[in-house]
RNA sequence: CGGGGUGUGGCGCAGUCCGGUAGCGCGCCUGCUUUGGGAGCAGGAGGUCCCGGGUUCGAAUCCCGGCGCCCCGACCA
């Protein structure tokens, strides 16, 4: 690397800190396209894992893997207004193909309702064809004004699950159903705890009925949507006539909903856990989750060490542990111990000659403690224990952090203060509309990132709206965000 | 699109004011010595100085016109 060694600190300056973080441990880079940027090995890597675990949960729920075309004819945007209107200013738009000028110009996807819900029209004509339950994991394109690596970037990658249900009770429960399995995700893979709720009307999918969200507080206490999961209502099958015959022989409209996480999911998982040292990972989303470090002098000792180190290597593979040994010559086991943690492998083993000579090795974790001397039988499952450790304490960690920037009841002075100052979540009363909410906006930058779920909500429920105190509808939870 | 900054080997920068052989650090290559927290020495490779005009004997440097990128805002997964 060409950087000085230490990295600017997330004191100094949060942003700087992030896009050291991600040069450092190569996850991504500019690209020579303006707003695009190039997903490297290892930042893809974790992508790979998050698409992994996610696929297997929406397998588990029912749903099948298909493949919609990237560009979408521009009339089709056009037919539900609302989303036309949301999605229209930020597509790219080809309008030459083959040296000719096309007849109608193809909408590079910003995301895919109109022409999957074009294909459920023909694919749907009886009750006997719901729900229907597919993912799509794509690259879509946001014409977006300023891009940052992996949180906006104009091309991103994302899945994107698109439902037909015979009622509006069913696409309901589908859309509460796959917000489930988002929060698990990110609790249970990405340690990165969220609230859940329902999205003000201003901050809905555009032709949604319904946007419900999980909202991440990152370390510098901004919010960051992580995902969102809509219940379309029948606004899309009115406009792409996706009708079906019920039991009872009468034709009615399909209740669509839609979800989608992306890319973005990298920039949370970096901003959630990572230190001054550089990424930190938890070990389920690792690309590797133990990496071996040889210490040697002589040809012998490199021998004896490496023949030792590679043995452990098998034993742990052999345990589905992903494992690297490093066994770069020339380099001087220190300024690898600095590589490794700056991209963020949960637990490094030192094996040198002493080691070998004891039976032992040297473990040290990238968070939550120094180094031990563990012996080298029995390893396998003593680093698993380790990881399931370490990756319980890093929820535990985030969750504590979340907790500790999050203010219930605060007053309006208070709140201005707050987003002012330090940010982070405020819990208050919100009298439902959208002036009141603009306005908030307006003065402090700070937004209703959710409506929450009934167990993130206040033990007393607000009875005034934090901002203009007349009555509250429901309680809202406010940050600045990204 | 508004504000700010910046374009010089792979990366980070100096040189520009005041025109005169293109430099430094890191990285890279080779060799030797090193290796339990970022190695040392020696040798070496690598540059249309963002682009296009102009001034000049001579332009990285001065003038004119473009363009790119980064950061901060308004918009957003």
């Amino acid at each position: 690397m060409a950087d000085s060694k230490a990295l600017t600190t997330r004191e100094q300056d949060f942003s700087a800190w992030y896009n050291e973080v991600i040069a450092r441990a190569e996850l991504a880079d500019y690209s020579p396209v303006r707003g695009c940027m190039v997903i490297r090995p290892n930042g893809y890597a974790i992508w790979e894992h998050m698409q992994r675990a996610l696929d297997r949960m929406f397998k588990d729920t029912g749903h099948q893997n298909a493949y919609f075309p990237l560009f979408i004819p521009q009339s089709f945007l056009s037919r539900e207004a609302e989303h036309v209107e949301g999605f229209a200013p930020e597509t790219a738009v080809v309008t030459h193909g083959g040296g000719k000028e096309l007849e109608e110009p193809l909408v590079v996807r910003p995301t895919s309702e109109t022409i999957i819900y074009a294909m459920y029209a023909k694919w749907i004509q009886s009750y006997r064809d719901l729900p229907l339950l597919i993912n799509q994991w794509a690259n879509v394109v946001r014409w977006e004004m300023r891009t940052r690596l992996f949180l906006r970037t104009t091309e991103f990658l994302w899945q994107e699950g698109h439902t037909a249900h015979a009622t509006e009770a069913d696409a309901e429960e589908e859309t509460l159903r796959m917000l489930g399995v988002y929060r698990t995700f990110m609790e249970e893979w990405m340690a990165m705890p969220v609230l859940t709720g329902r999205k003000t009307d201003s901050e809905r999918f555009a032709g949604a009925l319904r946007t419900y969200s999980c909202e991440a507080l990152m370390q510098d206490n901004r919010a960051l949507q992580a995902g969102t999961s809509h219940n379309l209502g029948q606004n899309f099958a009115r406009a792409f006539e996706v009708t079906f015959q019920t039991e009872e022989g009468s034709l009615d409209f399909v209740w669509n909903t839609s979800w989608g996480v992306s890319t973005r999911l990298v920039g949370a998982l970096i901003m959630t856990h990572s230190d001054d040292k550089g990424l930190v990972c938890p070990p389920r989303l690792a690309q590797w989750q133990v990496v071996i470090v040889p210490i040697y002098r002589t040809d012998s000792e490199r021998a004896t060490v490496l023949e030792a180190a590679e043995r452990i290597r098998r034993e742990l593979v052999a345990a589905d542990i992903r494992v690297h040994l490093d066994a770069r010559d020339g380099m001087k086991p220190g300024a690898k111990y600095y590589e490794w943690e700056a991209r963020g492998v949960p637990l490094r083993l030192e094996v040198g000659p002493r080691d070998v000579a004891a039976g032992t090795v040297m473990l040290a974790r990238r968070t939550g403690g120094g180094k031990d001397s563990l012996p080298m039988t029995g390893l396998a499952p003593r680093l698993a224990a380790e990881m399931d450790a370490m990756q319980r304490s890093l929820l535990d960690a985030a969750l504590a952090r979340r907790e500790a920037a999050s203010v219930r009841g605060a007053s309006k002075e208070q709140f201005i203060e707050i987003m002012e100052g330090a940010g982070g979540f405020v819990y208050g009363g919100f009298c439902g509309s959208a002036a009141c909410e603009a306005e908030i906006k307006e003065r402090t930058k700070a937004t209703i990132r959710v409506l929450p779920d009934a167990e993130f909500r206040s033990p007393v429920a607000p009875t005034h709206c934090l901002w203009c105190n007349g009555p509250s509808v429901s309680e809202a939870v406010w940050a600045k965000a990204y």
